[in-house]
DNA sequence: TAGTGGTCTAGACCACACC
DNA sequence: GTGTGGTCTAGACCACTAG
């Protein structure tokens, strides 16, 4: 244990060893590891410490782990960024929408591929305490308010968790909405409406279990939260909704005019 | 284990289970959970695997543990809104800055007490990828940029990691930076100078070790990312920036005009 | 089949906070 | 001191992936 900080427990001295030796270049992105059961002989300690040690660094984000495989330095995720110029006005498929599809690499030498689908889990009549914070959000009455789960996916990996409410008069959209096709789409050209922005908000969360399981990760990893409330020209609320992303894959710009 | 899903491991059925305990009220917030000892013996398992589930909702933030204490069910987090109206212009102390002080809560009864205050903890000059990379946003040579690092304090405990790049004209804005005071009061009220945004992004990722250790939490939490470049009024850039803070301490609110 | 990481146990001792 | 969570060991067996 070469280490530093004599005073740290066992497990973190060899995690930041490890993290030591990806930071210098002894070990390199994407290489694979020594096995727990090598490491574990090099410090001379039980595997569970190297293991411990091991979750702490994935849980940084330092090494990724492929069971019955083998344990491997991570490769810096591919970020996507969704830009915007401000001010907006008007469709608000400014950045987000537009950006998941044209940016999404072809999978298909040439052939710009459109990797980036939305797909309902579910949908009905709101209720408890979410429906009640969106009819607030809305400025309508909690009980005709439903609700919309979908998962956009990615080159086919689930990517994004999006909650939608919707007051009844908008919820309408859902029928209009083709397989594979997108929320805001439905609403804009199904329905022929000019959606605005009204506010938007980022927060950075968590990963509870459900969240976990549904996005395929790790419950606890870092999850990128946009909600927000889109309205139409006349200034009715068309929905609130709450994105969760995986926070390593999505970065929001905003770009101010001059 | 009177639980659900017959396929996952022990721990973290465990882990649903007192999690469901949560969700239903069983187990209130803020209330001591029973000891490890007790669960693991509720559960005829070893302590480690009521640890291992233990784990899992801490980092979900279900949990919250107190060393040498107890193990409590974790309250919601005291969340502070930083709000912006667009569009924008000209002084950028529309919204976090002031939100920071102006909305801190007040310790002594009636009096509005400023918590929240700026500490330098390096500066110097940059160098390395990180100095290259801010050269660019700020349309400047690497070798000519200073590198701040501050940490925001809000109620005696960390709460924001910043690191400023700035060129030279800019950096002199340091020294007069007033004990406890505030980098961009340095820059406005200082030295005289029209700030406005650039850009900002958000992004979310799992803080590393040392971002754990500077603001107290575990390796791996959510962190919330704002970075972005702020220029003055004839429109050269003034600084790069990049702000670290706990995911569920503070949420970015944009209203956009009607 | 061989090799990897994943789970679990039994038991020991330590570090910390409170009384 | 007493009780809490934190660390570590030795050893066992399982589940997944690849060849």
């Amino acid at each position: 244990m070469p280490s530093l900080l004599g005073n740290q427990p066992l497990y973190r001295r060899i995690a930041s060893e490890i993290w030591e030796r990806i930071r210098t270049g002894v070990l390199r992105a994407g290489e694979q590891m020594p096995t727990e059961t090598a490491l574990s002989e090099e410090f001379s300690v039980n595997r569970l410490t190297v293991r411990q040690a091991i979750a702490e660094l994935q849980r940084v984000g330092a090494v990724e782990i492929r069971r019955g495989i083998g344990t491997f330095v991570a490769q810096p995720p591919d970020l996507i960024e969704v830009v915007s110029t401000l001010p907006v006005r008007a469709q608000q498929s400014d950045s987000t929408l537009d950006a998941l599809i044209a940016r999404a690499p072809s999978a298909v030498s040439g052939e710009p591929l459109r990797t980036v689908i939305e797909q309902v889990e579910s949908f009905g009549l709101a209720s408890g305490v979410a429906a009640a914070v969106a009819a607030e959000h809305l400025d309508t009455d909690a009980g005709d308010i439903y609700r919309l789960d979908t998962v956009m996916i990615r080159d086919e990996r689930p990517w994004i968790l999006n909650s939608y409410w919707l007051p009844a008069e908008f919820a309408v959209a859902v029928d209009h909405m083709p397989e594979h096709g997108l929320v805001v789409l439905a609403l804009t050209a199904g329905l022929g409406l000019d959606l605005h922005y009204r506010w938007r908000a980022f927060s950075a969360t968590a990963a509870d279990f459900d969240e976990a399981a549904r996005l395929e990760v790790a419950a606890g990893s870092a999850l990128l939260v946009r909600d927000g409330v889109t309205a139409v020209a006349d200034g009715r609320a068309a929905f609130f909704v709450q994105r969760r992303m995986r926070g390593d894959t999505a970065k929001f710009v905003l770009r101010y005019a001059e």
